[in-house]
RNA sequence: GCGCCAGUAGCUCAGCUGGAUAGAGCAACUGCCUUCUAAGCAGUAGGCCAGGGGUUCGAGUCCCUUCUGGCGCGCCA
């Protein structure tokens, strides 16, 4: 479909420049023009808007300029047959019947391929997604942004590009301070009473922490307790931080997530990264020193700077000389680019993180690299919903919904879809109890319904001694029904939509696609039959069976849900 | 106070770099199974695209402004 829309623009631009040699226009450059895919069918295949755009610089109505375009377009060699002028000046192009059954023939030869593209030319790419903190579950907002980071590397690993999918694991730091302090709290209010050993105001309070010290203690028993303190809650955390990194590896497989990379935050502080990108900002004068911290500088003078752009100076060491997560976020984010050679990075955040895009963009032009080719996807978080009512949650109260929670009680299936159904960056309710009732009021089963009655069509006919075989160009042009045009059509966009969803970083294209080209499949079963039609149209419209069946596994299989045969 | 994101049918949302009469799904109503799966299809009804200005051949889309909602502005992460 990509090539027959070049096609069209080389086709005005060859018609322009023999209307401008015959004298018929004006030798004006001609403005950016469009040409997209019209909604209506009538309104042919592809529209060209070039005399709508051009009227002012040629200094003549749109209708005249079109139909002087009109009178030098040549379709010798192309995949149209004619063109129109149309409404306010439209220039309507209308494919050949032959490039149907090409399209056709191309999802064949193509087969689990088809779709793919070389977009991308292999650039490398990571994509950063969910990163929960280790020091607990994971919740509907990471539940989010694993189907959404997952199918992201997926659409561009589709579109051509090298992806590496990453989990940052964020194993020091502050959140690995409280971690310990709460464990050890629970583990000393096992032996020395709650009231001796409350639990800090701002400590985890969920409850696996409290089961963590307890397994603890059955292993290792009290000897923690006469511990020094900070002995003591190394040992706690030593012990709990890998069951529960283990916890989030083993919840992700579940929910058919796999890294390619899993990366300490604790690397970058144990192997000199940090030490090293101080050291380059210091040497590129973008730090000073003030009240015993060392900060980064991204304010500035420049009264030219928009308000929206201006920035606040930065903390990277503390005064207690303890560096800050934006300090160990650019280390990271430099061994990204400078030490893995990854050409773009892609991170995938939760909206409340909004506020760092910029600065983190800032630093890595800061420390001499592009922060253009970072990009954030940022995700409005998700509320969840139970019963109508907002149904808050929270690690720190332990009544938190977690992805576990959510994958035991939906289908893994229906759970992925959900999340890719909207855009990122849109805010929306879960709606626990619809979830969970597994209704046939959720799209997904729409769309695998369509790929288990192509299914079930070819086991009928299997049944009654008709085998699919290859037709000829002949047999596919008797597909000419409109059902059956609007369902190739469909067939075809299919490359360029994976291209899309990778461009805009976007992979519920993928899923509105998955719904949209079980609707015209569905269309046509009611309108045209398979069975019991002459010979070679029953092989015709098998072949377009065929061909949906593998373009809707192939989307199916980018967002990763199953393409069941029966249901 | 400053900033970011959003506001489209009763509900949940699409609407591609401005384009031809604003689209789906759910909910409501009406039809369609002795013929390939009715988890489906066809049809009806439902809209001052939050309000107001502006830009132009043309605005849901771009600019300004007001209102409403979510979020962010830590030597937290």
């Amino acid at each position: 479909m990509k090539a027959a829309s070049d096609q069209v623009r080389e086709m005005v631009m060859a018609a322009l420049g023999e209307a401008v040699s015959a004298g018929e226009l004006p030798a004006e450059p001609i403005p950016a023009f469009t040409v997209e895919i019209p909604g209506d069918t009538s309104h042919g295949d592809f529209a060209a808007n070039v005399a709508l755009v051009s009227a002012k610089a040629f200094h003549c109505a749109p209708r005249k300029i079109a139909d002087t375009v009109l009178a030098h377009l040549r379709f010798e060699d192309t995949f149209f047959t004619r063109a129109e002028c149309a409404g306010p000046g439209f220039l309507n192009f209308f494919l050949a019947p032959q490039w149907f059954a090409g399209a056709l023939a191309e999802v064949a030869a193509e087969k689990d391929h088809y779709g793919r593209s070389d977009y991308g030319r292999g650039k490398k790419v990571m994509v950063e997604f969910v990163s929960a903190n280790p020091t607990g579950p994971m919740h509907m907002g990471n539940a989010r942004g694993g189907a959404l980071g997952d199918c992201l590397a997926s659409a561009l690993d589709a579109a051509g590009y090298d992806v590496t999918r990453e989990f940052y694991i964020n194993d020091a730091g502050n959140q690995i301070e409280k971690f310990g302090i709460s464990l050890e709290a629970r583990y000393l209010q096992l032996y020395l009473g709650e009231e001796n050993a409350p639990l800090p105001e701002d400590a985890y309070q969920g409850l696996d922490i409290l089961e963590h010290a307890k397994a603890y203690a059955a292993i290792h028993g009290d000897a923690l307790v006469k511990a020094d303190c900070a002995e003591r809650r190394k040992a706690l955390v030593d012990y709990a931080l890998p069951l529960n990194i283990a916890g989030l590896k083993r919840d992700l497989a579940k929910y058919r997530i796999e890294y390619d990379v899993w990366f300490p935050e604790s690397q970058l502080h144990n192997d000199g990264t940090i030490d090293k990108i101080l050291a380059v900002l210091k040497d590129r004068g973008m730090t000073y020193e003030k009240d015993g911290a060392l900060w980064l500088r991204l304010s500035s003078d420049d009264e030219s700077v928009p308000e929206a752009e201006r920035m606040k100076d930065e903390v990277l060491v503390r005064a207690n000389g303890i560096p800050t997560y934006f300090a160990a976020d650019i280390a990271y984010h430099y061994n990204k680019f400078a030490v893995r050679g990854f050409e773009r990075v892609i991170d995938v955040w939760g909206a409340d993180h909004h506020g760092h895009v910029a600065r983190m963009k800032k630093a890595m032009d800061a420390v001499g690299l592009s922060g253009d080719a970072l990009d954030i996807v940022l995700m409005q978080l998700v509320r969840l919903m139970k019963d109508g009512q907002p149904f808050r949650m929270s690690k720190r109260t332990g009544k938190s919904v977690t992805l576990n929670d959510l994958i035991d009680e939906v289908p893994v299936d229906a759970a992925r879809f959900f999340f890719n159904l909207r855009e990122p960056n849109s805010t929306f309710d879960f709606d626990l109890s619809l979830a969970v009732e597994q209704s046939s009021q959720n799209p997904v089963y729409y769309v695998q319904y369509a790929h288990a009655r192509i299914c079930s069509i070819l086991r009928n006919l299997k049944n009654e001694g008709v085998e699919p075989r290859e037709c000829t160009e002949q047999e596919l042009l008797l597909l000419t029904a409109p059902e059956e045009t609007a369902l190739i059509r469909q067939l075809a966009a299919f490359p360029g939509e994976i291209v899309e969803a990778a461009r805009c970083y976007d992979p519920a294209r993928l899923t509105r696609y998955a719904i949209d080209l079980a609707t015209s499949f569905h269309k046509f079963y009611n309108a045209c039959r398979v069975k019991g039609e002459a010979e070679s149209l029953t092989q015709a419209r098998l072949a377009l069976c065929l061909a949906v069946r593998t373009t809707l596994k192939n989307d199916l299989a980018l967002l990763k849900i199953d393409a069941p045969e029966s249901m």
